[in-house]
DNA sequence: TTGACATATCGCGATATGACGATATATTGA
DNA sequence: TCAATATATCGTCATATCGCGATATGTCAA
């Protein structure tokens, strides 16, 4: 026999069950416009609550309430500072996730 | 002058809401369990709708749902061949996100 | 034409999500 | 302590999403 690797089924990729729902999950909270755009910037520095509100054109508690969700799924740490909150990325795949994204969506308009 | 191309507010990255708005729909398109293993199966090969459902282990009908949704987004064409219809992946785009996705959840596991 | 198979579509009910206003907490300075 | 600022949380409501059963469409073979 020359080569004997595929026996009976078709290969199929990997990928048990539960790492699909993870990533669902993970993908459902990028899924946001104003999140978006919070990640991008976020990846570009150190902002505040009140600044990523200001840019992205939403009330602070809203702001709040997006980042909290981020900062579930581990995209995002925060720390106080004085009155402020600061929020940096803290998922390291974020970057490429992002850059994945923006060169279909966001470059070439 | 050296370089004035800073005037007095901070840089921020480009985006136009537009654009981040179609990227959040997509990206929710993408974002579910069922949805990202037809992406993976799809980018491995040409599937009937009778094949991802049997490897997601959703009925037909569901199967075919979600594969509409995804061909909406031009993730998908679809070609019919007798009484099947064959699934493959149009959007050159999806190969690069999904292996962004699977390096973060699908690998290390 | 009829029946079986493969896929697609529709309507429904359960659940999730998103935005809002009101309120709560934390920090600083007067 | 009190007021002002910054952020977080809560309850509520409108809307969206999901999966299901039923049904419709398309294709082939007898």
């Amino acid at each position: 026999m020359v080569s004997k690797t595929k026996p009976k089924t078709k290969k199929k990729p990997a990928g048990n069950p539960q790492a699909f729902a993870q990533a669902a999950e993970c993908l459902k909270t990028l899924a946001h416009p104003v999140r978006l755009r919070m990640v991008q910037m976020l990846l570009h520095g150190r902002y505040t609550v009140g600044e990523l509100a200001d840019d992205a054109g939403v009330p602070d508690n809203v702001a709040s309430e997006h980042l909290r969700l981020m900062q579930r799924c581990g995209f995002f740490t925060s720390q106080r500072e004085g009155r402020k909150v600061y929020y940096q990325v803290a998922e390291p795949h974020l970057e490429q996730i992002m850059s994945c994204i923006e060169s279909r969506f966001l470059t070439h308009a």
